[in-house]
DNA sequence: AGTCACATCTTGTCGCTGCCAAGATATGCT
DNA sequence: AGCATATCTTGGCAGCGACAAGATGTGACT
């Protein structure tokens, strides 16, 4: 499979626009994006992205869909240990910001699209998962929640640059001290 | 003092383009704003908006200071219990849901104005003015960065529709719960 | 009363954007 | 070879943010 741009046809533009978003998202924001700024990145005319995704929320609801795969990916990894699995959402907000804003900011795409809403069930149930391993006597839905709530925030509040200097210099320690609060 | 339109001058234009901003928000969300509906809904030119703000940024600018003003009163209202201050936050998130999107979407607007930075250090004064009355023994930077985070998420997924139906029912009374996980 | 500086708002314009329609070019199937 | 289709281009339209220049009120000073 060539990726190389030259010729009529560019081979992988999809690919190649959903790239070019996330390197926008990441210079000026999700709210600063052009279709017209990531065709010139791409190479290609100022219509090509409405051939692969219709409008604007298209092209988003694509990037939502990768990210919460993602997500999943990363939230199945640390196994059962649900501290980890926190530390672990956070880490993709560092590493994925541009998805991140994207999937969370459901105004900029098409939320109800049944391809996101089935990636977002597989990330909710990676996340569940480490719930599931809990000491008996607790009550999974709120914890659940109280779980998703406090690595979501630290995470949102992060990327928004709203913690301390301090806290936000290496977010993983800090989240990680922030999780350990709740099985205390 | 007359808010009445007619003339050739407004009378209180600034006040009603932010109160049209917020309207407008809460209709198609902050990326859809757009300054010159605005004008079109404060019944005035659409350049008339620039000279009170200079540009959008300077309009969100001022909705964040305002926000973060509301806020901090919110949070004083509770007194010294932490978790009804944790409860009123999410309530000021859902009742005043434009202002609170703005707050947290720095690139939006011009987030090292000094303005809003000390309209920030104002709600964060009267947030962690709940954990300074907490039991002894407790580490009141780690938990006030754990409260904050809590209900941060938790307000933010509300608002995001990432919560499961039952759970955003009543925001209220769920939020009130989860935030009690973290004294148990 | 006059007039003058200033704040407020309007009109006009520019480049940029998203979206639509119509046409050009490449690819693959028969 | 030939045709259907996927992919990309060109051209155009309306809406937007920002800027410049002008019109209109307001108030202060004399």
């Amino acid at each position: 499979m060539t990726t190389t741009t030259r010729g009529y046809h560019h081979g992988d533009l999809r690919r190649a626009l959903l790239a070019a978003a996330v390197e926008a998202i990441g210079e000026s924001g999700p709210a600063a994006l052009s279709l017209r700024d990531l065709a010139r990145r791409a190479g290609v005319s100022h219509a090509a992205p409405a051939h692969h995704f219709g409008d604007k929320a298209g092209l988003l609801t694509a990037l939502a869909v990768e990210g919460f795969d993602l997500l999943a990916e990363a939230l199945r990894r640390p196994g059962d240990d649900l501290l980890e699995i926190g530390v672990a959402y956070v880490r993709f907000a560092a590493d994925h910001r541009a998805h991140f804003e994207v999937m969370f900011a459901p105004g900029l795409y098409r939320a109800d699209d049944p391809e996101v809403a089935a990636a977002r069930a597989r990330a909710g149930a990676a996340l569940r998962g480490g719930v599931a391993a809990l000491p008996a006597g607790s009550t999974p839905d709120r914890d659940a929640l109280a779980a998703w709530s406090i690595v979501h925030g630290f995470a949102t509040l992060w990327l928004a640059g709203a913690l301390p200097p301090d806290a936000g210099r290496d977010p993983e320690a800090t989240a990680r001290t922030v999780i350990r609060r709740l099985f205390e």
